[in-house]
DNA sequence: GTCTATAGTCCGATAGAC
DNA sequence: GTCTATCGGACTATAGAC
């Protein structure tokens, strides 16, 4: 993972093969693909961890509360992750954002945590569409706080970026 | 296209190679690659009339509007669309669910759509994160109402559905 | 670890439309 | 003469089969 995001920011992922990210871990070709499905995945290992923290504040916050709300909850929760790891988290974007196929692969891996997150509150009751559509407001409201906060080279507080952004959400939507 | 959907239905999209579509078109491999930019892009290429009507719906809608009305109205005329070529919808996604890769592909398509409208809102206006966040929002709704639409073979009103979906995210994040 | 299929690129050639 | 469409062959890297 380390060889590979250095690979990546050094000559581009285009630019760079996987015999080379293999050759600087001191690994053969073979072995990086048991590990990791293809060339992108390698930068999405984390995704794992964060899906484990969202499903678990879901599963973990009060019967009682909107699913909007334990929605909320998760969200800020996950904003905490990003903060905690701001230079890895800034280093990896800047990857991202310069290519389309990593970019799709980060969507995808976006949408799996809303997957599971809407899975969660079903498990606790909720129906469809109400559990997918918390869900998916959710995650579109990390992803734009995310922006801000790496277009701001991660000097503002993303805690407080994703709490006013789903606020201007909730303000949109009710006009 | 057509060629290239029909191998996808009868064998599967990673069981074509670009060799049988071609010929079955009655054209070289090369030639599949001078039009679609991969295999996967020819399922897509109906998108970006998707957009344009996106846009231009952003873009006549009238100024005094609150902008995730504008956007509501957008993603209603989309609707009308995938209403229109209800067959030839519900091939398609058959298809796409299916197969990750294309799954991967759809969502950076609804991503550029949302991008779209985002950018069209803010030509009129609109600040940011305002815009994204109407879009994206938008653009949550109407895959969240097209999957229950799939999911009901095409015989509900999918127009009635993205009204309903809409009305259904207001009420989630007003609590 | 070895072997292989195939996606996708790069070079260019050819031929018809106007 | 220019534009555009098709075709050909060689090539590399990814990714899967075994």
């Amino acid at each position: 993972m380390q060889a590979a995001l250095e690979l990546y920011i050094e000559r581009g992922f285009e630019q760079t093969t996987v015999a080379e990210i293999a050759k600087r871990a001191g690994l053969t070709e073979r072995t990086f693909f048991r590990y990791f499905a293809d060339k992108r995945e390698v930068l999405f290992w984390g995704a794992m961890s964060l899906q484990e923290l969202l499903v678990s504040t879901v599963a973990t916050a009060p019967e009682s509360e909107a699913p909007f709300a334990t929605i909320r909850s998760a969200i800020e929760a996950a904003g905490s992750v990003f903060q905690d790891r701001r230079e890895g988290a800034l280093q990896r974007q800047s990857v991202i954002t310069l290519n389309p196929e990593l970019q799709e692969r980060e969507l995808i891996k976006l949408a799996s945590l809303a997957a599971a997150m809407a899975g969660e509150l079903r498990r606790r009751g909720v129906a469809e569409p109400n559990a997918s559509l918390s869900a998916e407001a959710g995650i579109a409201v990390l992803k734009i706080a995310f922006e801000s906060w790496v277009n701001d080279k991660g000097e503002m507080d993303l805690s407080q970026l994703i709490r006013e952004t789903f606020d201007k959400l909730r303000a949109a939507t009710a006009g």
